[in-house]
RNA sequence: GGGGCUUUAGCCAAGUGGUAAGGCGUGGGUCUGCAACACCCUGAUCACCGGUUCAAAUCCGGUAGGCCCCUCCA
């Protein structure tokens, strides 16, 4: 399997450290609000990339962490942390925010067929480790105390940009304006793994520590979920572009000063989803959840559609005219795979051709619009039979998760069906605006019939 | 100021040196009481400029545009 590393700015043949078994940790969300759309085209790739591992013979270990606290604000006025403002809006204790907004997030994955990675891990669940990495790495003298708070010291550690390409000179201190320079750090780029006195005032979680009372950085909490579920070794490193720095970048550089060695070897960042050409964000309040979608009539498995049709390292650009695009797609090839007859014998040569060439697409950096555009593929070729093109697609709908195999709910009582039959009379009996009004009655309960040469049949909308 | 990603038809998008997959839409047609569905036909020389090569969307250099990051962010 080949992907794009950024750590190495390459494409890169993937080799796991351990031959059959791959280890993958993924930032997960933090839990003070829904989770919009642009969030989730990062979960939907990293599971289409450990479903592909598994579809390739690899075991797969994931882990996903759940922020449910420590998060800063970035409104200077209030001096809160992002939970802690979730809480006052809505009248709720943090936890109460944080267990209300898990719950909604993995509703959100099942909605879009993914699977619940195997290890999900909440922060406020793993402090013992946070706080014994930190122990030491105030020993080996990567990490000082300042002001009460613990700090990493980044110019110990000799490829701190490594991953990000950046160099210290570079870097501008503080470049939003909403962001003061912290005056008690030693180099500019030092990064709190503890505070103790934050400019936050009474903190409404605060753990017990021999460094005092307090709440551990943002950083640390990945480094040390990663380290003491998948080990000292990571194959994998996920996140969106965003966290290549400083997030990636610092969770490297505390990791490796922890353990002594080289921690991850590969690193994938899944490219944002934008919103009319601008980012999509909570903290904005500019941003679109999947019951907002769901609400307004699209399935989510078509904007799942949406996102596979494009390359994950590539910026996508958001509108409901394209997910009306993607929505009409997606219906359309659905209906095409519903209809195919089941009871044909498969030509498993045939199928096993076409999931090795969907095998090798995914391989490829997780080409997930060429799997897609394979499907039309399947569905045109004439040598095989229906049958055969049925159980491939389902097959390779194992990896894309996009239920296509699926047929409309048919749940539909007597009285439709008399009003289905008397319709066909006055059909016969050439009384098409009687005929019409009983299409437009079963239109507004969501029926759609669709007269073919075989006699009128019906379809469910939505 | 610095780093990174990106630029292919109306929209999404494949393509990694040999003369542009696929999907949706549009237009035309078949079917149909009408409509919908379905089916058939229909489109681009690849941001721009220059170079390498027998040959470039694909390699190199430059210019321009879009986006992300530089301690809230997926």
């Amino acid at each position: 399997m080949k992907i794009y590393n950024t750590l190495s700015k390459k494409i890169e043949e993937f080799i796991p450290k351990d031959k059959n078994n791959v280890t993958i940790y993924t930032c997960g969300p933090t839990v003070y609000h829904y989770a919009h759309i642009g969030n989730l085209r990062t979960y939907i790739m990293e599971d289409i990339l450990e479903k592909t591992l598994n579809f390739c013979g690899y075991k797969v270990k994931r882990v996903m962490n759940i922020t449910d606290v420590g998060h800063l604000s970035s409104d200077g006025e209030t001096g809160e942390d992002k939970m802690t403002i979730a809480s006052k809006r809505e009248h709720k204790s943090s936890l109460e925010i944080a267990k209300f907004y898990t719950e909604a997030f993995f509703k959100d994955l099942e909605k879009l067929n993914l699977k619940k990675p195997e290890i999900i891990a909440k922060a406020t669940e793993n402090i013992d480790i946070y706080i014994k990495m930190i122990e030491k790495l105030l020993e080996n003298g990567y990490a000082y105390k300042s002001n009460g708070n613990i700090y990493f010291d980044t110019s110990k550690m000799d490829n701190y940009y490594e991953l990000s390409g950046r160099n210290k000179d570079d870097l501008q201190i503080a470049s939003r304006d909403d962001i003061e320079e912290d005056i008690y750090k030693k180099n500019p780029n030092d990064f709190g793994l503890w505070f103790t006195n934050s400019k936050f005032k009474n903190p409404e979680l605060v753990w017990d520590s021999v460094f005092g009372k307090g709440y551990p950085g943002w950083h640390i909490e990945c480094s040390g979920i990663s380290i003491k579920y998948l080990g000292e070794y990571l194959d994998i490193h996920c996140g969106a572009e965003d966290a290549v720095f400083p997030h990636h970048t610092n969770e490297i550089a505390q990791s490796e000063a922890y353990l002594g060695h080289k921690w991850c070897n590969y690193w994938l960042h899944f490219s944002f989803l934008n919103l009319n050409n601008d980012k999509m964000s909570k903290s904005s309040g500019k941003f679109i959840t999947i019951n907002t979608l769901i609400e307004k009539g699209y399935n989510p498995l078509a904007y799942k559609y949406f996102i596979l049709n494009g390359y994950y390292h590539k910026q996508l650009n958001f509108t409901y005219e394209n997910l009306d695009i993607a929505q009409r797609s997606y219906n359309k090839l659905k209906n095409k795979i519903t209809s195919l007859k089941e009871n044909e014998i498969v030509n498993e040569s045939a199928k096993e051709k076409y999931i090795n060439k969907f095998k090798d697409f995914l391989n490829n950096d997780l080409n997930t619009a060429n799997a897609l555009s394979l499907i039309y593929d399947i569905l045109k070729d004439e040598k095989i039979n229906e049958t055969t093109k049925l159980k491939t697609i389902l097959k390779m709908d194992e990896v894309l998760g996009l239920s296509l195999g699926e047929k409309k709910e048919t749940i539909i009582n007597d009285e439709i069906l008399n009003l289905i039959k008397k319709r066909d009379e006055y059909k016969s009996s050439k009384n098409y605006i009687k005929a019409d009004e009983i299409r437009e009655i079963l239109l507004q309960k969501n029926i759609k019939l669709i007269d073919t040469k075989n006699g009128t049949t019906y379809e469910i909308i939505k």
